[in-house]
DNA sequence: TTGTATGCGTTATCAC
DNA sequence: GTGATAACGCATACAA
């Protein structure tokens, strides 16, 4: 493959000059830098990245480290990390951690041992040797949707603990008192303060806290249908099910249905995240949706200052509740007016509308 | 940050032993090892991938351009390419070329700037300039899921022809014949050969084809959304629609919700891929589900063999249909045994069964 | 078994 | 405005 010099053998000139064109890092003459533009189109040249990067210490490359490439709501926020970065002229490596630390560790590792210019991790439950290496090393390093306890590293991610508030008064005013709950892990901050939201919000709604009630599941599909298996065998099952993420709804709805069971009649379902799907589904799902677009954004934005060695503050967007007819809303049993319909990639965060299935009026 | 240099003179060796012990390239008494080791691990060191690449002219890594990471089919393809290649020791570099042919070229000089070992592409409707030159360079590429016409280049799909003849032949044994057909791009093979597939079975089951229910879209919920708007408003509009992608069947139900009709009452609807929610919706969508994880898997071994300098053959592996309840399928309204309850991530090909929703024996 | 020295392709420093 | 050359961090050919 053709390289600098090749260029300028052919141009006639030194790898210097070439060098100078193809950055524009000093002035060249026109005429110069015509015959080298024609040298580089003739030979089909193409930088070599990796020498560059060797040279000049940088990579503009960033590593994103999600928890689950299946999981919608990462997906939807690698695309908005990848055009935020893109714009900035960065290149985002993806690394799919399927949530499990090991995973994680190993592309921490290859992305840094690639010398990306910075890291967005969204850390895994456990905080292992590694991340703690990283984050003590003081490279631009931020947090994404999630922090780990006692780890001094700047986050970006949503709160979803007004919602959840909303959502539990919300289930009470329709007379709902058995509220379960699926939560993540406990050791990640999703999944910690997601409980925390929920049991302060069942006291503040005076409905009773039962810990037969609260599921621990991990953020996957499978642990979501095992959660509702066993809430729905209790003696006195519960009357919704809240489901702490997406995937975990998705397993509960599998369960629900296996079981002939009508939602919301026989049981009610809400989720924390919202994806396009949940409209689509009967009944249309009530859930609670993050700012994706803009937890994607600012995140690259801050590991930008970071990158650029300036502090940043840690940012807390706010989730949102959307009603939908899963927990027994009143309303038609299906309509045009009261499913969401957004254009797909816009973002559940798009306007301001708070509620959805208020019904014809 | 601490190089070779740094561990040599801490271990009282020289660099190349260093090396030596980092990649057991050569025998080392198990004492040295061990002070190299013990180097490593006080200075943290982590080798330096740039300067490796740039030395052995490999980085160990494979780009990967996916149509659009918002379309589950390209995100699940995408994890199983990730698991292929992991487990051969490769990393995955994901670009998004969100069906832009200006996106998609980014990437590809970005991948190869960054002189990824080898290039899976989903190449989207146009031939690039760039494409061409890329082929033409000769290096290790393989087209995924998509063949670009005239380009000699090996290339790993699924052909849903005979699904899409068994779903003609099932919607005209339940009665339908005014049947249509929202296709991808005709520059895709996959957007042509869905349509010239659907057009051969309409014929073969003796239903008439009529250019109105051949709808042009892009593969993107909106067209799909649009291409549904049009049909409907048709004098005489389709008794089924049959969308060739599921982001455009999302399109075509948000379409039919907003009207307010009835699935499949008033309209049917059937889709090309099969997704995990589609037996979560009202009614559970018929769906042509295709071969991801094997796809993805042969594709990485290909392009191995490629990379090897090897020759390889193109594969082609078959979509099967799945049968459910949007079309008019006789069945109970609401059932346990018909909705598909598969383990998420198993994904659609696991088991050899082809039919569900035939109701309770 | 170990050490010395060269070069990978580029950018940047310094002379001219 | 341009050219010669050192250096980036590592792997390896060759020497010992």
């Amino acid at each position: 493959m053709a390289g600098v010099k090749d260029v300028a053998r052919l141009a006639g000139v030194s790898v210097a000059t070439v060098s100078r064109v193809l950055n524009d890092s000093a002035p060249v003459t026109e005429e110069t830098r015509a015959r080298v533009l024609a040298a580089v189109a003739e030979l089909g040249y193409r930088p070599n990245g990796v020498a560059r990067s060797l040279r000049t210490d940088t990579t503009r490359t960033v590593g994103l480290v999600i928890g689950d490439i299946l999981n919608p709501f990462f997906t939807e926020l690698a695309r908005a990390v990848e055009d935020e970065a893109r714009s900035a002229g960065y290149s985002v490596v993806i690394g799919n951690a399927d949530e499990r630390p090991g995973r994680q560790d190993h592309y921490v590792r290859t992305l840094l041992e690639q010398r990306v210019d910075g890291l967005l991790l969204c850390p895994t439950a456990e905080i292992t040797p590694l991340v703690r290496d990283v984050v003590r090393d003081g490279g631009p390093l931020v947090f994404l949707d999630r922090t780990l306890p006692g780890l001094d590293v700047p986050t970006v991610r949503a709160d979803g603990t007004a919602a959840i508030g909303e959502l539990v008064a919300h289930l009470a005013r329709l007379g709902h008192r058995r509220v379960a709950f699926v939560s993540g892990p406990a050791l990640l901050s999703t999944g910690r303060e997601r409980t925390e939201a929920f049991v302060a919000a069942l006291r503040a709604n005076g409905l009773p806290v039962r810990p037969e009630y609260l599921e621990a599941g991990d953020f996957q599909a499978a642990s979501g249908r095992a959660s509702a298996a066993r809430l729905l065998d209790l003696p006195e099952p519960p009357e919704v099910i809240f489901a702490g993420d997406n995937l975990m709804a998705l397993g509960a709805l599998d369960e629900i249905r296996a079981r002939g069971l009508a939602i919301p009649g026989d049981v009610g379902l809400a989720s924390y995240d919202d994806v396009p799907w949940f409209t689509h589904v009967d009944p249309p799902v009530t859930a609670i949706a993050q700012p994706v677009q803009d937890l994607g954004r600012r995140a690259v934005r801050a590991l930008l200052e970071r990158i650029a060695r300036r502090p940043v503050e840690p940012e807390v967007l706010a989730a949102r509740l959307v009603v939908r007819r899963s927990c027994g809303e009143p309303g038609p049993d299906r309509g045009a007016e009261d499913l969401a319909v957004r254009p797909l990639g816009a973002g559940p965060q798009g306007g301001d509308l708070t509620k959805e299935g208020s019904g014809p009026a």
